[in-house]
DNA sequence: TTCGCGATCCGCT
DNA sequence: GCGGATCGCGAAC
């Protein structure tokens, strides 16, 4: 893998697919936010691993390609995807997808909200696609989780600050989010 | 052992 | 637009 932002900017527009009992959702990443590694000289302390690693970050020093999910505001997933370039940790949030497969599914996940809202941000795509902390660790390469490259790429991206981490001295300033250009599906 | 808080979402106003 | 829900992590005591 590369540095987070490259991988980040890279992910926009691949599909992200999960397989479960309950069957196959698929939704095509259209936000992403970087974490890791240093902008205009200072280190990302909206990191997770900004401190050094603990039980909950652990994943993020491993290798790349796994998924680190983590608990939220105590009842929401959100879910990165580990890229360490040279041993040092660093993620990808990917915070919005568009529903491309098993929509009924998702719906149900989702108590039936309309299919804008079904993973329009981090917690709520978690919920639709069936992923919780059970997949932290989780190898993307073997699946049952994983993230294809259908080729209909590229997509037009576009970049601003990432959302929700104003505790962080200089990382609230990285213009870290990256959205898909016009994409109807993105956060905000 | 205790305590404060978060890479959020939802319902109510 | 605002505040409540809810709990594991991590720092402090």
């Amino acid at each position: 893998m590369t540095d987070p932002v490259t991988a980040a900017r890279r992910l926009i527009g691949m599909v992200l697919v999960h397989e479960t009992e309950e069957g196959r959702a698929a939704g095509r990443i259209v936000e992403t936010e970087a974490y890791g590694g240093t902008f205009e000289g200072h280190e990302d302390d909206a990191f997770h691993a900004y401190k050094g690693k603990t039980a909950r970050t652990e994943v993020l020093f491993g290798e790349g390609g796994h998924a680190y999910v983590y608990l939220i505001y105590g009842m929401y997933s959100c879910m990165n995807v580990v890229v360490s370039p040279e041993g040092t940790p660093a993620g990808v949030l990917i915070r919005a997808v568009e529903p491309l497969e098993g929509i009924s599914l998702m719906k149900a996940r989702r108590k039936g909200r309309k299919e804008k809202d079904l993973a329009r941000g981090p917690g709520r795509l978690c919920l639709a696609m069936g992923i919780g902390r059970k997949d932290n660790g989780a190898d993307l390469v073997t699946g049952p989780l994983w993230i294809d490259d259908d080729g209909r790429g590229p997509f037009p991206v576009e970049s601003s600050k990432r959302i929700h981490v104003d505790y962080a001295r200089w990382g609230k300033e990285f213009p870290w989010r990256f959205t898909m250009k016009g994409s109807p599906w993105v956060s905000r």
